[in-house]
DNA sequence: GGCTTTGTTCAATTTTGTTTGAACTAACCG
DNA sequence: CGGTTAGTTCAAACAAAATTGAACAAAGCC
């Protein structure tokens, strides 16, 4: 915290705000925030593990941003706590790889969408049964089937995505 | 726009909410825009091409949203213009094969972000020889050798993605 | 030519989503 | 205990992105 000395001797070197860089448009590509981009970044080009103090140091982010973008890359499954560490402190690690990080995305930002997707066409099979027009109905059953359709199709896609990209 | 009789004539009736909002979001998870769901989903049960006008009418747009929205559709090949019709206006149709639609997204919004990152491997590398300290370059040669597997993964995944999804 | 209709563009506004930072809990330490 | 450190939460501030609407261009019509 004191750095009476230098205040630069936490900033990053070039090729690590490269690699931030990187990964910030690569998150920004999976919908998530920059701060995920950032930490993600540090963590994949840092050789040692380092704690939520360390990526507030150096990425100039708050204690909060970092909290809360490690609590999501935890859940995703993209970082884990290193062992061992007698310290009271936790650090942390980057997962790299692709078949974990793929794992994690699709378990968490996919499959959940898939699902609720798959509820709410239940719904939308019932309330075309309430349509009078009989031409219209069987127009809009049509419609949903090919909704189901496409439901099937994501969810056939899943593991196998998952299978290629574990290799 | 001046619908003195009825201000309702052109509201959607609650089935077409429905497939409206499964579409807005349905898009919020590819990361784009609520206008895009709006249209696509109201052209999506729509039984007859709807125009332009059509659209800012019924979903309550404005005009630039609903140009802006339509060609960027078009872009994604996830709408038609209707064949034919004699009349100057232009009226649009779904395209509703899971293909072609995933076909355009890969297209258009996933394969540039693939190539672009890429490139900034390949530039990446290069930064790293300009590394002194011999561990650390080895270190950071390894991963970006691990970008690179990733992107050559990602690059392999694509086409079996639209060959299962095209069925 | 002038008038109308159709559609586009883009700066200003609004909306949405992210980040901050202060207040807080929990755990350790002397 | 009281003091320090580690980390979380969440309302408010901020930033990024989408939407609006007015000005514009293009094309048809009379």
């Amino acid at each position: 915290m004191d750095d009476l000395l230098s205040g630069d001797q936490y900033e990053l070197d070039p090729l690590e705000r490269q690699v931030v860089a990187f990964f910030v448009d690569g998150v920004r590509v999976l919908g998530l925030p920059r701060s995920i981009g950032e930490i993600y970044g540090l963590l994949f080009i840092s050789q040692t593990a380092l704690s939520l103090d360390d990526l507030v140091l150096r990425l100039h982010i708050s204690k909060g941003s970092a909290s809360q973008g490690l609590r999501m890359l935890k859940s995703l499954g993209a970082v884990r706590e290193a062992a061992g560490g007698a310290e009271r402190r936790t650090y942390y690690q980057p997962a790299i790889e692709l078949k974990r990080l793929a794992g994690g995305f699709i378990r968490e930002q996919i499959r959940p969408h898939l699902e609720s997707g798959k509820t709410k066409i239940s719904r939308l099979a019932e309330t075309t049964q309430d349509i009078d027009d009989p031409a219209r109905r069987k127009f809009l059953s049509e419609r949903v089937e090919r909704l189901e359709t496409w439901m099937r199709s994501g969810g056939r896609v899943l593991p196998v995505l998952q299978k290629l990209l574990g290799q």
